[in-house]
RNA sequence: GCGGGCGUAGUUCAAUGGUAGAACGGCAGUCUUCCAAACUGCACACGAGGGUUCGAUUCCCUUCGCCCGCUCCA
């Protein structure tokens, strides 16, 4: 099977994001920033309405989850206790030749020495027979090239211990050739920057990669003021940043990005996987809702040897994407790792004194994680539809319509007078725009014909849309006077309604 | 980070070694009687930098960005 070279489907939301201002390149009369994404007039809508509906479900609907705004920039330990700096800092080095990369500390050389003269180089990844391995190669080596003498044992090294002179000489482990391995480089996930007005290396911070450590390191405050009780969850919403090396898919990747994640602690006797199940469950019904299909999820559940050693389970919630099924939501069971990690680092306990069960415990998190702008294109990719529609004379043209679920469409309501130049008409319209204004988001239009304007948006999406016409006036006496046809997105069907009842009729459909 | 492809109006495309056209869209006006009507007018582009040249949007180099594949994605 042969994979498509591009992808139209894609092209066209991209397009239409730009054209109707969702999404733009960030920096765009610069040439652009690779992985930096703005949010123009409508998709700053979007983006409230899905962190509005994510808020209110997760935080105000409930009990036990309180929610919780740290700051991006926190104490460099941080993320030392974290893992983000020691383990994940790993230099690596590239063979130019065979296009493999390897981690530096994990690939070993060593020279072949042959009666006191370095006469070349050999090469092995880490495994239990590296040495066996290298030594096996300095003899081959040492017959191949025909050289006579007393060959010693070979020493190796890891490549970080390599000497910039060494490094063209040392053959890849993939080719067995020299010249095709780079100098080890840093590949650091974190942003960088410095606090303070020194520029030195105590002043280097990080912006945070990821929202969860704020829930973390606070954990204790929030016990000790929050009235809440095992189990219990932190919640937050808030950007982080990430030097991905491949920022790609439109919004997909990026470099600077919103996640919505939230914290679950549980006893550390508690059924973690029966929470784990919950969790993954609550967040699918809520995409669901979010009007995503249900047909276009499916869940991926982590293998164990790719787990980190810390976690017990992470299954993620995946979405159907044009480019393909990619990860939208993750749900991870991260065991105490990270508050043990803080208790360590820190030097503060992080033990919860459980009242009923009367005793003290490190608690167990279920983490559901997921990124606004992930979300926003999922839900930009579901919505997107080109279907028939008549024109004025009846002849079929396609339309392109976001399907929203109206409770986040940008726009709730588009209001249009039938026509701009009867001024009662206009009066009219202004006037249904202000009695709705104070209740949803409303567009007021009266630009081209009404066609156009129903057009115009339904390709952004707007559920519902109100035309204030001459029967609207009491043209055709007082049955229809202060009524207007309230046309549906979807259908195209309209139905008369009174302006008085437009509010009780119109809040529980967008809600 | 590597390899391949590509950068011309808001979008989709065209042409050209002598500085660019269209369609759709946008804005304003005339006109309108419920699904992208018509007419008139207006605005808007050669991604950036350097080189070759009398002259570069066109050829070359660099860079930035986009797409596809690999890699990476804690």
């Amino acid at each position: 099977m042969t994979e498509p070279k591009e992808n139209p489907l894609m092209e066209k939301i991209v397009s239409l994001c730009k054209r109707r201002g969702f999404i733009f390149q960030s920096s765009e009369i610069y040439g652009g920033i690779n992985g930096f994404w703005d949010y123009g007039p409508l998709g700053v809508e979007l983006r409230k309405n899905i962190r509005d509906c994510w808020w209110n479900d997760m935080v105000r609907q409930r009990d036990d989850i309180v929610g919780l705004e740290s700051s991006i920039i926190m104490h460099p330990k941080v993320w030392e206790a974290s893992g983000h700096i020691g383990g994940f800092n790993d230099p690596m080095v590239d063979c130019k030749v065979s296009k493999q990369r390897f981690r530096a500390d994990q690939l070993f050389f060593a020279p072949v020495i042959i009666d006191r003269k370095i006469v070349g180089y050999v090469s092995a990844l880490e495994s239990e027979t590296t040495a066996a391995e290298m030594q096996e190669q300095a003899e081959k080596f040492k017959r191949k090239k025909a050289i006579q003498g007393k060959l010693e044992p070979v020493q190796p090294r890891d490549f970080t211990e390599a000497k910039s002179e060494e490094i063209p000489l040392i053959p890849s482990p993939a080719t067995g050739e020299p010249g095709s391995l780079t100098p080890p480089r840093a590949f650091n996930m974190m942003l960088q920057t410095y606090v303070g007005a020194l520029r030195d290396e105590s002043a280097v911070a990080y912006l945070r990669p990821e929202t969860a450590q704020g829930m973390f390191v606070d954990f204790k405050a929030i016990v000790d003021t929050g009235r809440v009780k095992i189990p219990f969850g932190i919640a937050q919403v808030g950007k982080s940043f990430r030097n991905e090396i491949t920022p790609r898919n439109f919004i997909f990747r990026s470099r600077e990005f919103e996640q919505m994640e939230m914290e679950y602690f549980i006893s550390d006797e508690d059924d973690w996987a029966k929470w784990h199940r919950y969790w993954i469950d609550w967040c699918r019904e809520w995409l669901v809702k979010a009007g995503i299909p249900a047909a276009q999820l499916s869940e991926y559940n982590h293998p164990k040897e790719k787990l980190s050693h810390y976690s017990k389970g992470t299954t993620d919630i995946m979405f159907q994407f044009p480019f393909g099924v990619q990860e939208l939501w993750g749900i991870a069971a991260r065991g105490n790792f990270d508050l043990s990690q803080h208790a360590k680092f820190s030097g503060e306990p992080m033990e919860y004194f459980d009242d009923v069960a009367k005793r003290k415990y490190v608690p167990h998190v279920i983490e559901p994680a997921v990124g606004v702008d992930r979300i926003m294109l999922a839900i930009l990719c579901s919505a997107y539809c080109e279907d028939q529609a008549p024109d004025e004379k009846g002849k079929m043209e396609s339309r392109v319509v976001l399907k929203f679920a109206p409770r986040i469409a940008p726009i709730k309501v588009a209001i249009f007078p039938l026509l701009k130049n009867k001024p009662e008409l206009v009066e009219k319209a202004k006037a249904v725009r202000d009695l709705l204004r104070p209740h949803m988001t409303v567009f007021y239009d009266e630009a081209g014909a009404i066609g156009r304007r129903y057009r115009r948006q339904d390709e952004i999406g707007t559920p519902f849309g109100l035309t204030i016409d001459f029967d609207t006036l009491g043209e055709k006496g007082d049955e229809l006077k202060d009524t207007v046809t309230l046309r549906d997105r979807d259908t195209m069907k309209q139905e008369r309604v009174k302006i008085s009842e437009l509010l009780q009729l119109l809040l529980p459909k967008i809600r």
